[in-house]
DNA sequence: TATTGTTATACTCTATAACTATA
DNA sequence: TATAGTTATAGAGTATAACAATA
């Protein structure tokens, strides 16, 4: 190859590419399939489900999610119209908005997060050794430290 | 969580989601920064590349990378009009095209993909253990042929 | 003055459908 | 008739800049 890395290491590069870009691509189908949800969207109702009914602020949601602010706003637009969350003026700071989570939206995501982990199970959980899984888990922790 | 995974296994899930998702974006980030690639672009010239002189049929590219006909037309009339790729037409089968990466390409090519290697270095290859490695190259390559 | 959030706007990417040319 | 490739077109998603409201 002569770019500076051994066939070791082009072994490990391959494998990461192509397995991430592959899984990337079933679970925003399956998303899309399920409930006609983003990758975007779906995280946006992972982080509201999370902070449960104190909700986030979207300034803080944009910054967890690395998007822009009139990016999230579009986004959060799409699930407010379908009923998913709500958007509600701050209390303390009454330029914030504070974003949350319906029992409706709640409902959903909890049963597209089901699907969603069956393809992870069926494309990588069902497919390691336990001691690879627990290898990989904190192998992968410290990759995505690393990136953040 | 009450979602059918045990704990072991959503610590797997999420270092795998968390630490893909971060490194796509990097990666992307940095092929935009070194040469206004996107990811399909580099797709298709990693694939030319590797064809070398005999090239690849338009519709062969396209299944190889997952995308429609006319989605390819866009990317790699972009890649064309900078003098990194040709098309010309099959000799053996006058309806076909084979594009082909030009000398130009092929050294911007190798330049962008040190730049490229040097990002997953850093955020992946430079943090594990080599036994580590070994097991994640041989793991990641089962979770790709999974899904392909 | 600085920050929050939205909107107007423009741009990129992707796909479907219509079309031409060749098998 | 079927296949290869392109183009016209439309739609989704993202960002920058301008704006109104509040700190």
């Amino acid at each position: 190859m002569a770019t500076g890395i051994t066939p070791d290491e082009f072994r490990a590069y391959a494998a990461l590419i192509a397995s991430s870009t592959l899984l990337q691509r079933a679970v925003e189908q399956n998303l899309r399939e399920q409930a006609d949800l983003t990758q975007v969207q779906f995280e946006i109702l992972m982080n509201l489900a999370n902070a449960g009914g104190a909700g986030i602020r979207m300034a803080h949601l944009a910054d967890a999610l690395i998007v822009s602010r009139s990016g999230l706003s579009y986004q959060v637009a799409q699930l407010e119209s379908r009923g998913w969350i709500t958007r509600e003026r701050s209390a303390d700071d009454e330029r914030g908005i504070v974003a949350r989570i319906t029992p409706l939206g709640e409902r959903m995501r909890q049963r597209v997060f089901a699907g969603h982990v069956e393809v992870v199970r069926r494309s990588f959980l069902d497919v390691l050794e336990p001691a690879e899984r627990k290898t990989l888990a904190s192998a992968l922790e410290r990759v995505a430290d690393r990136l953040r």
